[in-house]
DNA sequence: GGGTGAACATGAAAAGTTCTCATATACTAG
DNA sequence: CTAGTATATGAGAACTTTTCATGTTCACCC
């Protein structure tokens, strides 16, 4: 605590047994990630074996352990990663079109969220909600506050409210959108486009009705 | 199908190894799902174990897997229950107020959830959709359809659309208040009122939009 | 009220998973 | 080049899931 090097703390709270330093373990990490991802896709969550995620990964089963206390917090790292992508990509886009109305805002992100569904192994099984964090962990409940925190900080700047009562419309719109977007991929692998435009349009109905039609 | 004594059969498709025949055991199996449904309360579901299922039961073992085929099936058997009963719930209800406007129609329907999240246990954990059927079982994907069914069914004799129409949109608000009330029992284990009563207004505000004020 | 076959109960053990740990190797700073 | 730390590894300890051979109980019939 009283460390001055606090600033090797890697940003976020680490569910890390042991930080990778070195650059080889970081990748060795990595792959680890990448082979839950693949496997999740294949053969769903709970097939997930320690096992088969070394073997995949090409590692021995103990190093797996090396860096991961346990087979969830494989899953919930997988999961912290996506995030980090996803947030990572919002601001990207949102950083180059500069400030728009905010009904673009909405579509870019949904379209963000879209990509990834289709093109990050994974992601639609292991997003930032599912299995792992809503189910099994709890220190990561925050995940989703940090997405809409980020948000709302976003569009504080457009919309003329309290912050809080920002906050709040943010989680809930957040909330419709994945659980709808969701439910487009559940119907069709690449993601039903009758109900991706239909989340849209809730999602804009809603924060068009508590924030009004302002810029 | 052509049975004559086909009325014997479950109702639904019987993820069950073996039905139980005698009333003894059919009472045991409830017991393992009253087990279940508590232990998944307590511990959640990965913390989860057959053995511990079976003591808490008050069982061997091997009488669990005298009905069910591995412990999914179990969770899911809980999830088919805790449907069964909410859709029962829901019938029982309407019936008893006979045809009224929508909008209170979606109260009700909204009030028997929270009901059942407060007093039926693991209700909160696996009702319909979560862990189980969602993630690890795809075969009860229908479990949703059959509500979202029977209450297009009901809705259809007062609205004048096309049912596909209907069926469609209940979907989506089904799947929206399905969400915004797990958030709302996540936030707070008593349900937080703010959300609870957000999420009613963003349902009834969609099918109001898409189905127009007529009664 | 005794016999018979199916339904059920049981727990030891086979099969499979998770996680540990003693041992061996690769890096890095000096 | 060398000590000290970070990693890598896989056999095996600990724990789970699932099977199965064996023993009971039940329903039905004579």
């Amino acid at each position: 605590m009283s460390d001055i090097q606090a600033a090797k703390v890697p940003a976020e709270a680490t569910p890390l047994r042991r930080q990778p330093v070195q650059q080889r373990s970081a990748k060795r990490v990595e792959q680890m990630l990448d082979a839950s991802a693949a496997l999740i896709d294949e053969l769903g969550y709970d097939a997930l074996t320690t096992t088969l995620i070394a073997k995949r990964a090409g590692v021995a089963v103990g190093s797996l352990y090396q860096f991961f206390p346990d087979k969830r917090a494989v899953v919930q790292a997988l999961t912290a990663r996506n995030l980090e992508r996803f947030v990572g990509a919002v601001n990207e886009r949102l950083k180059q079109l500069g400030p728009e109305h905010w009904w673009d805002v909405v579509d870019s992100i949904l379209d963000i969220y879209l990509d990834m569904h289709r093109s990050v192994p994974g992601f639609s099984k292991v997003h930032f909600g599912d299995i792992i964090d809503r189910q099994l962990l709890d220190e990561t409940r925050d995940n989703n506050a940090v997405l809409v925190d980020s948000l709302t900080d976003l569009v504080a700047t457009q919309v003329d409210r309290p912050v809080e009562d920002l906050r709040f419309a943010i989680g809930i719109a957040n909330e419709v959108a994945d659980a709808l977007l969701k439910l487009a991929f559940r119907k069709e692998p690449s993601g039903d486009e009758k109900i991706v435009a239909e989340a849209k349009y809730v999602v804009k109905g809603y924060l068009a009705a508590r924030f009004g039609e302002q810029s």
